[in-house]
RNA sequence: GCCUUCGUAGCCUAGUCCGGUGGGGCGUUACCUUGGUAAGGUAAUGGUCGCGGGUCCAAAUCCCGCCGAAGGCUCCA
């Protein structure tokens, strides 16, 4: 689409003769328009309504700066050369009129199809004259092959459309199945899954406040913003990272021991495969797009992609399924609009498990669907995020619901909490049943973590089969399941949490198996550092994270600064605790309360706690005086 | 992306309305202090006032554009 923009102080125009037969019926007489802006208006092959709509909403953003409220749309072939058909063109300056009206601007246009003649009188400030025009984004284009063209919008926003106008009712699961619809749930004693009905269904919140882990995982130095990149691509400092790290390690051995195969695939595809195109379709366009050499490609948002690939050239049978592919996608890439993205709750770049699993047919993905569902509740308890901490939202259609009542009632008995529903009368995505388990922040605001979807449609977009009994080919049913959620959304619940819990009175923390520092020591002074060091090496051969405070400052200062690094257990050594062998530890789960115990007890408990967790060595020097400060 | 608010040293912040030599705290460094469970003392260091343009004799301050953040809208496959 191109459009020649013109201030002006007034334009005539007469039509003079037809020049094709579709041309709009209108009188030969002259029209007159006062202070208006002209658009001289080409509609090219691949344009679009939503083009339509967005060139008029460029055209109102400049309204505005002018001043002014008058346009006139004035189709003028001239500007391209590779126009489109007539008739979609027609429709085009048809819904730009409408759409203009429909914003409040006073929409003139003139014929189209006509030879015209016309006078100008064009203003003379520099923001008179202004040029546009709109590509139709790469999809598009391609999507409008010949025997699509008379698709009423372009398919990349086919989803988006389908959701404006899907409408969705909202019930209460409660642990017997039946589903209560929302207005008649009583929500004494769920107030987290009120808030969270809330967020899902009004989207009501009103709130100022910064989100409490921005300044958490700034100060903490686990994580920060990066200026240098794209907004939600995010800088991890020694610390975050080994946390991050730990995480990563601990949900994929919790998938392998599931049985999901691990596997690694592209970052990057080819934005033109057949079966890439048509996924791609079903979603908005949020992807980071980069041009090489006269190849476009996509940055992955989901690990799909790559299984999905592997997954059409595998060759399986009924035997070995249900069949789990595995990947740790670090990272998957959603070009989130600027205002959505949130410290480390929604980024561009993030973290995401992802375990697939093939299955022969609805009671295998059911049974499976189960496991997973067990193998996500326990996963993210031992993240540190227990079911009070979140609450379940299902979604699934009105005839899911009627054919296996029993199944979702399974699942609710399992969880034993009521759970949002939210039940369609038509299924527009591709799964058939979904579900996802949402942290409540302290601004009452949601964040999805675990989820798993019964995929009914992808096996056959990428031609994935499988052999059954009889020999013949089949499509799977593709489960899709992320057992944590995105990494970088587990450390905002924790830090969340953390914060809600020192809101509460409590002595924030991490979970003791993810804190950076495990055990402190400080000596009193600097003639027991020896002795600290010998320390050091002992707890430190149980893989516990262990460091020292030898820098200048007096010790009631050290203390404070271990307190405020959230560190479990510090301990003060000196004399005393030298002759008597028994130290002096200062826990922190117990609000900093000081307990006796020797380094065996010490050892014995801090191992315990963190028992069958990953392990990671001191993610920064030994020695406190040794490190660099990231953040001030 | 849109609307609103905000951006001052590594960090927190005063000053901006009403233009006239940018002030404090934390940190860092040095020296003193060698301390028994949440901030010891003194001094030094540190600023293209987010970036670019404009108005003005003069801009952190007023105007325009851009970048970044937060909140709201929208969205969250």
């Amino acid at each position: 689409m191109r459009i020649l923009q013109l201030h002006s102080n007034f334009i005539v125009f007469k039509p003079v003769e037809k020049e094709i037969n579709i041309a709009e019926e209108a009188e030969k007489q002259e029209t007159r328009v006062e202070e208006v802006v002209v658009l001289f208006t080409a509609i090219e092959e691949g344009d679009n309504s939503a083009m339509a709509q967005k060139a008029i909403n460029d055209v109102r953003a400049f309204l505005g700066k002018l001043k002014a409220n008058r346009i006139l749309i004035y189709p003028f072939a001239h500007l391209s050369s590779n126009l489109s058909q007539p008739s979609e063109a027609l429709k085009i300056i048809k819904d730009m009129e409408a759409y203009a009206k429909e914003k409040g601007i006073e929409t003139y246009r003139a014929p189209f199809g006509w030879n015209k003649q016309f006078t100008i009188s064009i203003k003379g400030h520099p923001l008179a004259e202004q040029a546009r025009s709109y590509a139709p984004a790469p999809a598009a284009s391609e999507a409008q092959a010949p025997c699509e063209a008379k698709k009423e919008e372009e398919p990349v926003s086919a989803a988006l459309k389908a959701e404006d106008k899907m409408q969705s009712f909202w019930h209460v699961i409660q642990s017997d199945g039946s589903l209560v619809p929302i207005e008649e749930f009583k929500f004494k004693g769920h107030t987290n899954l009120q808030k969270f009905s809330q967020y899902e269904i009004k989207k009501a919140r009103a709130v100022t406040q910064m989100p409490p882990h921005v300044l958490l995982m700034k100060r903490l130095e686990i994580a920060d913003y990066e200026p240098g990149s794209d907004p939600g691509n995010i800088r991890w400092y020694p610390k975050g990272r080994m946390i991050k790290s730990l995480l990563e390690q601990y949900v994929t051995a919790r998938v392998a021991a599931y049985g999901g195969m691990e596997v690694e695939t592209p970052l990057m595809y080819d934005f033109n495969h057949p079966s890439l195109k048509s996924y791609l379709n079903r979603f908005p366009a949020r992807q980071y797009v980069l041009k090489s050499e006269d190849k476009e490609l996509f940055l992955r948002f989901a690990a799909c992609f790559g299984q999905f690939l592997m997954a059409h050239d595998a060759q399986f049978s009924y035997k070995q399924m249900p069949i789990k592919l595995y990947e740790l996608t670090r990272y998957s890439f959603r070009r989130e609009k600027s205002g959505e993205v949130v410290g480390l709750k929604r980024l561009r770049a993030f973290t995401m498990p992802d375990c697939h699993a093939f299955c022969t047919d609805l009671e295998q993905a059911k049974k499976e669907f189960m496991i997973r569902f067990d193998l996500c509740i326990d996963v993210l308890s031992n993240i540190g995020l227990v079911k009070d901490d979140y609450e379940i939202a299902m979604r699934f259609t009105k005839d899911f619901y009627a054919e296996h009542k029993e199944f979702i009632t399974e699942l609710s008995k399992k969880f034993g909490k009521p759970i949002l529903a939210e039940v369609w009368n038509e299924r527009f995505f591709y799964f058939a049943l979904k579900w996802d388990l949402n942290f409540i922040d302290n601004q009452d605001k949601a964040a999805a973590l675990s989820t798993d979807q019964i995929d009914v449609e992808n096996a056959k977009r990428y031609e994935i089969t499988f052999v059954d009994e009889k020999g013949e080919k089949q499509y799977p049913l593709i489960l899709h399941c992320s057992p944590s959620g995105a990494i970088e959304r587990d450390i905002y619940a924790l830090l969340e949490k953390a914060y809600r819990e020192q809101m509460a009175g409590k002595a924030p923390m991490l979970p003791l198996w993810l804190s950076p520092t495990q055990v402190r020591l400080i000596p009193i002074s600097d003639k027991f550092l020896d002795k600290m060091e010998e320390l050091s090496k002992q707890i430190t051969s149980h893989c516990i994270r262990v460091d020292i405070d030898d820098s200048a400052s007096t010790l009631q200062k050290k203390i404070r600064e271990a307190e405020q690094e959230w560190v479990p257990y510090i301990i003060v050594v000196g004399e005393k605790e030298i002759e008597s062998g028994m130290l002096s530890v200062r826990v922190r789960e117990l609000k900093g309360q000081q307990q006796n115990m020797t380094t065996e007890q010490l050892i014995a408990k801090v191992a315990e706690k963190i028992a069958g967790k990953p392990y990671k060595p001191l993610p920064l020097p030994l020695y406190l005086s040794k490190r660099p400060q990231f953040h001030g």
